[in-house]
DNA sequence: ATGATTGCATTATTATCATAGTACAATATA
DNA sequence: TATATTGTACTATGATAATAATGCAATCAT
């Protein structure tokens, strides 16, 4: 897993973000037995509280349950989490889009801006 | 102004955020004239401490300087006004892409919904 | 039954952020 | 000259975040 933090917001936010993406696009599949609070906090450098607090707001949100001693599980209502993952990307589109036209870029010249990467040969750090 | 807010991240970061966004899209012209710390702190609803922290920031990045009591001023320099804005438009996208590579969508994917957005009459708050 | 693992609660400490309030030096402006 | 405005510095306070360090109840495996 990655764990790549930033210092400029909240660490149990961004952990809830990560950990959303890695059930959303199913590398933590529905159903599946997440790690351990201390294992989880481990791996990711960071406090047992602050992951504790970040997978408790998960369990509000409905993206896992815990069955007190034997662990905690990523929900299995795939329907939810396909509904999410929409839910996210749509909201981070707008947002995407709202920011650029701040900076002056109409749609139309984000989205050429975007076609002349797909044109071009664009490796970024995303594989996989 | 807008000076819209968010409690997810420190303000004068948001601060420091809309202002360039004001510079570089022009709505705060070259060499005009910046209103006074706590004129604009008023108007954005903040303490003059954290305003004045977000206008030094700026000042380090060379967007803006002071002329001791006469006030400040947006720099004159509109190469280096363009070329912060072209820096941030290519790392929002950059960021944008990567954060919907996590959600599982490829490139082309993302390049199709904004493509889907165009053909469509699309209203979102963003106008001008 | 025993020990280990689980989630979870608790207390304390440190750092950062935002606010409030006050003050001062430099300089326009009247 | 007198007054107001400018940026800036300073101290103090409260809230939030993150960490550290324990501890406990429930349950699973042995």
């Amino acid at each position: 897993m990655q764990w790549q933090l930033r210092g400029d917001r909240p660490i149990y936010q961004q952990l809830v973000e990560i950990l959303t993406e890695q059930i959303v696009s199913g590398q933590l599949a529905a159903g599946e037995k997440v790690p351990a609070v201390r294992e989880l906090a481990a791996q990711a450098g960071v406090n047992p509280n602050t992951m504790q607090r970040a997978l408790a707001d998960m369990e509000r949100e409905g993206l896992m349950h815990t069955n007190r001693t034997s662990g905690r599980y990523v929900t299995e209502d795939k329907e939810m989490i396909d509904k999410i993952r929409e839910q996210i990307a749509s909201d981070r589109i707008a947002e995407f889009l709202a920011g650029m036209s701040q900076l002056g870029f109409s749609e139309q010249e984000v989205f050429r801006l975007l076609e002349k990467r797909q044109e071009e040969g664009n490796q970024n750090g995303t594989e996989k």
